[in-house]
DNA sequence: CGTTTTTGACCAGCGC
DNA sequence: GCGCTGGTCAAAAACG
C-alpha cells in the first residue's frame, strides 16, 4: 500500500506542477538541545554552512543548480534558529513562523550541530528498557552514570524542509522505520528512521509542516560512514557525483545529497525511477537538465542511463 | 523466509 | 513531584 501511496504521490505531484515545487532547504541552527549556546561558537557545522551560506563555493554550486538565486529570498531562506522550540522541529515553520511564502518554493534549514554535551537526551544507545527480566533498575543506573561519564556527545543534526508530496524522500541511503509519533499542533505525524547499514548510526526524522502541508522537514542525525549503498533501487548512487558520495564530503558530514535528490528531475529520472519517467517527456527532463546546468557538470553521469 | 513497517508501551528530560 | 512530550523499543503484522 505504501508504494501505491508513494506512486500516487509521485504521480499527482508531476501532473499537478511537474515538479517546480520541489526545493530544499539550508540549515540554520536550532539549538534544540543546547539551550542558549550560542551555535556559532563552537559548532563546525554552522560554520561550514556558514561558508555555504556566504557563498563560498559548494553553496552556490547547490544553489544555482536549483535553479535558486542565491539572492531570492523565496528560494532559500535562511534561519537561525536560536531559540529554543519546545516542540522540537515541529516548531521550525510554524513557531517560529518561518517565511514560508505559500505558493513557491521556500525552503530553510537548520543545523543543531552537535552541541557537545548538552544536558539533553544523551546519545541514547538503547540504555532504556532495562529489559523486562533482570535488574532492569541497575542497568539503568549504570547506563545514566555510564551516559553522563561518556558525556553524551550527541550527534550533529541537520535539518532542511523541502517542499515536496512525498514524505519520505529518496536520498540513496537505506532506512527502516522505527517509530512515529504524533506531532504536537500538528495533524501530521512524525516519522523515525535509521540507516539500515550496520555500525551506521544515522538516523532521521520526517515531519511534515503543518502549517504548510506541503513542507517535509527532515532532520539528520549523524554522519554515515559508509558510501551509498551501490544496489539501491535505480542506483541512485551511480548518478551522484564522486564527491558527495564519500564519507567525509559533504554526504559524509550529512550534508544532503539527499538534497539534491530531492531534486527528482535531477536525479532521479533516466532508469532510475520509472515513475518520473512516466510523468517527463525527454524534452522537459532536456529542459530541466538545462536549466539546472551547473548540474550537469557535477553530474554528467545523469545523462547516461543506468539501467543494468 | 527475511526484511521492513506498524503501533502500543516504555523511559527520560523538562516545565510547572 | 507530577504530568507532558519526544524518542525509542519490540512484538506483531505486512510485504516482497
Amino acid at each position: 500500500m505504501a508504494d501505491e501511496l508513494k506512486n500516487f504521490y509521485y504521480h499527482d505531484h508531476f501532473h499537478e506542477d511537474q515538479q517546480s515545487n520541489i526545493t530544499t532547504s539550508f540549515p540554520f541552527s536550532t539549538a534544540d538541545s543546547s539551550a542558549g549556546q550560542d551555535p556559532q561558537g563552537f559548532d563546525p557545522f554552522y560554520k561550514s554552512f556558514n561558508e555555504y551560506l556566504h557563498g563560498s563555493t559548494d553553496y552556490n554550486t547547490l544553489t544555482t543548480a536549483f535553479g535558486l538565486s542565491p539572492s531570492s529570498s523565496e528560494a532559500f531562506s535562511v534561519v537561525k534558529e536560536e531559540k529554543k522550540t519546545p516542540e522540537g522541529t515541529g516548531d521550525l515553520v510554524g513557531g517560529s513562523e518561518t517565511p514560508v511564502t505559500p505558493n513557491s518554493s521556500i525552503s530553510s534549514s537548520s543545523t543543531e550541530a552537535g552541541a557537545d554535551e548538552d544536558s539533553n537526551k544523551s546519545n541514547k544507545e538503547k540504555q532504556m528498557k532495562g529489559t523486562s527480566d533482570d535488574g532492569g533498575e541497575s542497568s539503568k543506573k549504570v547506563n545514566k552514570q555510564k551516559k553522563k561519564a561518556e558525556k553524551k556527545e550527541r550527534e550533529p543534526r541537520f535539518a532542511f524542509m523541502t517542499k515536496s508530496e512525498v514524505d519520505h524522500l529518496e536520498d540513496g541511503y537505506r532506512w527502516r522505520k522505527y517509530g512515529q509519533k504524533a506531532v504536537k499542533n500538528s495533524p501530521y505525524p512524525r516519522s523515525y528512521y535509521r540507516c539500515t547499514t550496520q555500525k551506521c548510526t544515522v538516523k532521521k526524522r520526517v515531519e511534515r509542516s503543518y502549517q504548510d502541508p506541503t513542507i517535509v522537514i527532515t532532520t539528520y542525525e549523524g554522519q554515515h560512514n559508509h558510501h551509498v549503498p551501490a544496489t539501491l533501487r535505480g542506483n541512485v548512487a551511480g548518478m551522484l557525483p564522486p564527491a558527495m558520495l564519500a564519507p567525509g564530503s559533504m554526504a559524509g558530514q550529512g550534508f544532503p545529497q539527499e538534497l539534491m535528490l530531492q531534486m527528482p528531475h535531477i536525479y532521479n529520472y533516466g532508469g532510475t525511477s520509472s515513475v518520473y519517467q512516466q510523468s517527463m517527456t525527454p524534452l522537459q527532463q532536456l529542459q530541466l537538465s538545462a536549466d539546472y546546468g551547473l548540474l550537469q557538470d557535477m553530474v554528467p553521469s545523469m545523462f547516461f542511463k543506468q539501467e543494468p
